[in-house]
DNA sequence: ACGTCCGTTCAGCGCAGGTTCAGGACCCGT
DNA sequence: ACGGGTCCTGAACCTGCGCTGAACGGACGT
């Protein structure tokens, strides 16, 4: 059994490594989410253990990626929170199961191989908020029975306000999810790509799916507008 | 175990630091609240060490911009009051834990461990006074069905008063909590923004949820007038 | 080489909403 | 009754946020 551990608390990640090998399984070990999405793109593991919070690219974007771009393999997130939303966005993302630091290492074990003989999921998830709906897997997007063809920033926007639909985010949110966690260029792009995604959305339908609130961010309404 | 210390004096933090890494713990360090909110966002800590009284941003004001944006990590406070108030103070803005200047260092340390053991909080519910509601992740504020808009500084302003529900709030605690902690202006911005709350919150519906405490503050009655 | 598509930057504009201010109402002690 | 202080009120002012259209430049295909 192949496992990929993804996770920059090296001790953390050095006793999984040689935890999960006295398993008897074969482990790599990535210390952030770049060096874990590539190796998770390169090889083929029965179960990957992905930490929440990474640096570089963080763990629920490594999973969404993987995910839109057709890698089921089963994934386990770890994570440091365990608020209901944490574990509802997990699992949205497309992860298997999760778990909530500190955990004890014999129910990572169970779960990890729990995960892993259930096999890969066999159904991507689809994002709605009424008659919006978004297929991470294959990249498409509509508005009641219309397809909405979105450019690759439109789209990863949009799945990103719709893992939040109904909860303002704010520009810095959108700024670190859908560009990169260290992005210094003018905030500005996210407005301007609000446009673009109304243009689409909501414009033809006359409706109002993103809203804005002022001195705060974005909502996108969980109805869809 | 990462451990976040933020504290504006410089000889505390350090020993602190010393300490705490003698412990066998990964101190980072922040001497203001900007920096500390900062790094508490850019990393994942097991808790974090506020101090309350901070330049730039308080204590108090980082807990709650984080719990805000979702981040629920570990925070034990440190202040040098011991006053009734504080306590409240800090414990309603999401702290876990609390501390007394000057304390002892085996309880600073039991104390961490215990609050990080203990995990992140939960994610709390929207926040109520009677038929008040005020869901804070979604930004939206309901007077019994009926949704009420408020700007952004309205909005913050009665979040304060619906986490301190029953208590008087000076207008000083108002401006620090809802403004800056050096805040310099007119102190009459806060009878001007009750008054806007009043204006859509009470009057159309004939309450009195906010209760003028003449010479002391303000009250929001815990049962929403 | 050229055109097209996308991502990004920029400057201008309109206005929501924040802040300030002055006058009036009210409360309280003397 | 009077005066001082506190709070309320309405309006005016003005900053900065978010919106918009356009332009730029790189990647890519033809």
């Amino acid at each position: 059994m192949r496992v990929l551990v993804v996770d920059d608390e090296r001790r953390l990640a050095r006793s999984l490594e040689l935890g999960l090998e006295a398993e008897g399984m074969a482990v790599d070990v990535a210390h952030d989410g770049t060096d874990g999405l590539w190796m998770a793109r390169e090889n083929t593991y029965d179960a990957i253990v992905l930490d929440l919070m990474l640096p570089g690219i963080n763990g629920y974007r490594v999973c969404a990626t993987l995910r839109e771009e057709g890698n089921w393999t089963p994934v386990l997130m770890l994570t440091a929170k365990d608020g209901e939303w944490d574990q509802v966005e997990g699992l949205d993302t497309g992860a298997d199961d999760y778990l909530t630091k500190p955990f004890s290492f014999p129910v990572l074990v169970a779960r990890l191989r729990a995960v892993a003989r259930r096999g890969a999921r066999e159904r991507p998830t689809v994002l709605e908020a009424g008659d919006l709906r978004l297929d991470p897997a294959a990249r498409r997007t509509w508005r009641g029975d219309d397809e909405i063809t979105l450019t690759s920033r439109e789209f990863s926007m949009l799945a990103f306000l719709m893992r939040h639909k109904g909860d303002v985010v704010s520009k810095r949110q959108v700024l670190e999810a859908v560009w990169d966690d260290d992005f210094e260029g003018d905030p500005n792009i996210v407005e301007v790509y609000v446009r673009h995604l109304r243009n689409k959305l909501d414009r033809p339908y006359d409706r109002a799916a993103i809203q804005t609130i002022r001195g705060a961010g974005y909502r996108l309404s969980s109805d869809g507008g």
